[in-house]
RNA sequence: CGCGGGGUAGAGCAGUAGCAGCUCGCCGGGCUCAUAAUCCGGAGGUCGUGGGUGCAAAUCCCACCCCCGCAA
């Protein structure tokens, strides 16, 4: 049956959604009549407005960008049924969507979210991956309903995690992951030769979202469980702590096999490496940066800050 | 005018008015004691840019450029 092509809706506002942009435009069914997105924002160390990526793709593209402050005035739901959208596809626009909007496109919200739900329902599903230490993650492809997380599947893929994954090598996977997901099953499930199944909510697991003081390391826990809290926190909040009365950032780290009897949280000099002292192991620090100065490798920073080790720091 | 730190040798830093220094790297030589080699010697700097004050400015004053942390 000949069928025109199904108006679509974009929702999304971060790195993640790009790829889910251009998957999206390249599926000749589908017709993505509009792109919604966060409102710019002051952001940028003199307050200058900047675009989020999302919007800078869509301008590129010539294809309009909506930006409201509120998704769930009446202003707002009457323009996008105004558009018709016969479906809406989400990647990471960070707002429980009110079912008013919900009820307008005929196949309903989709939505691509960074983990094998149910685990990892929420705001952080690629941070909390490395954080618990999982062995795989993935992409769900699923119908959004009125609540967080909890619609029905309509399709997933895994991914194994390397063995020094960080945030952003997983973030990139997943977002390519998550394009070719919906490359390959959004016209089938619209096509009706997907069927979506249910969550099973007894195994759900939640993640809320990362602030800025999450990135704050505690060096009262083991080796291992700071260098997975490095590799999920950088480059955003960043891991880091206080020494010598400014912020030190950990930008990469490598547990080692061996102790030592400075207390936890002691920058030292040892063995030829700068490392630090933890709970249980010594974490081998290989870049860092100071408050005020550009990232430094190991190297670097014990060429100019030597002579103030041992360091405490504190968290 | 959001708050703050910084720009000094190839890299990382010290140096608040009086001959521009330290660690690493680099080049040459010694030694053979390996594994952070080590010892001796050496090259390499318009101290971000422009102006000002001073007998004298990396250092004090003014303007500008660039980098970074916070905040958002």
């Amino acid at each position: 049956m000949a069928e025109s092509p199904y108006n679509t809706i974009f929702f999304g506002t971060p790195e993640f959604a790009i790829p889910i942009i251009h998957a999206l435009i390249g599926i000749p069914t589908l017709n993505t009549v509009a792109v919604v997105t966060q409102p710019d924002k002051p952001v940028g160390r003199h307050h200058s407005f900047q675009s989020p990526p999302v919007k800078q793709l869509a301008e590129k593209l010539a294809i309009p960008v909506l930006q409201p402050e509120k998704i769930s005035t009446p202003e707002f739901v009457m323009t996008i049924a105004g558009l018709h959208p016969a479906v809406v596809v989400v990647a990471a626009y960070g707002k429980i969507i009110p079912e008013s909007l919900l009820a307008i496109p005929r196949h309903g919200w989709i939505n691509i979210h960074a983990s094998l739900l149910p685990k990892l329902r929420g705001a952080s599903p690629i941070q909390h991956a490395i954080l618990q230490g999982f062995s795989e993650t993935g992409v769900t492809l699923m119908k959004m309903d009125a609540t967080l997380d909890t619609g029905y599947i309509i399709a997933q893929e895994k991914v194994i995690l390397a063995p020094r994954e960080t945030f952003v090598t997983l973030h990139n996977k997943l977002a390519r992951l998550g394009s070719k997901l919906l490359k390959a099953a959004l016209v089938p499930y619209l096509n009706g030769k997907l069927t979506a199944y249910p969550q099973n909510d007894k195994i759900a697991t939640y993640c809320s979202a990362i602030k800025k003081q999450d990135g704050l390391i505690n060096w009262k826990s083991p080796a291992e469980q700071i260098d997975r809290h490095v590799r999920a926190m950088t480059p955003w909040p960043g891991a880091f702590t206080i020494g010598d009365g400014q912020t030190i950032k950990i930008l990469g780290t490598e547990v080692l096999d061996e102790t030592h009897r400075e207390p936890s949280g002691t920058l030292h000099y040892f063995n030829g490496k700068l490392v630090a002292s933890t709970l249980s192991g010594l974490l081998h620090i290989t870049s860092l940066q100071v408050e005020g100065r550009k990232p430094m490798s190991e190297k670097e920073f014990l060429n100019g800050f030597k002579s103030k080790l041992p360091l405490r720091m504190t968290s």
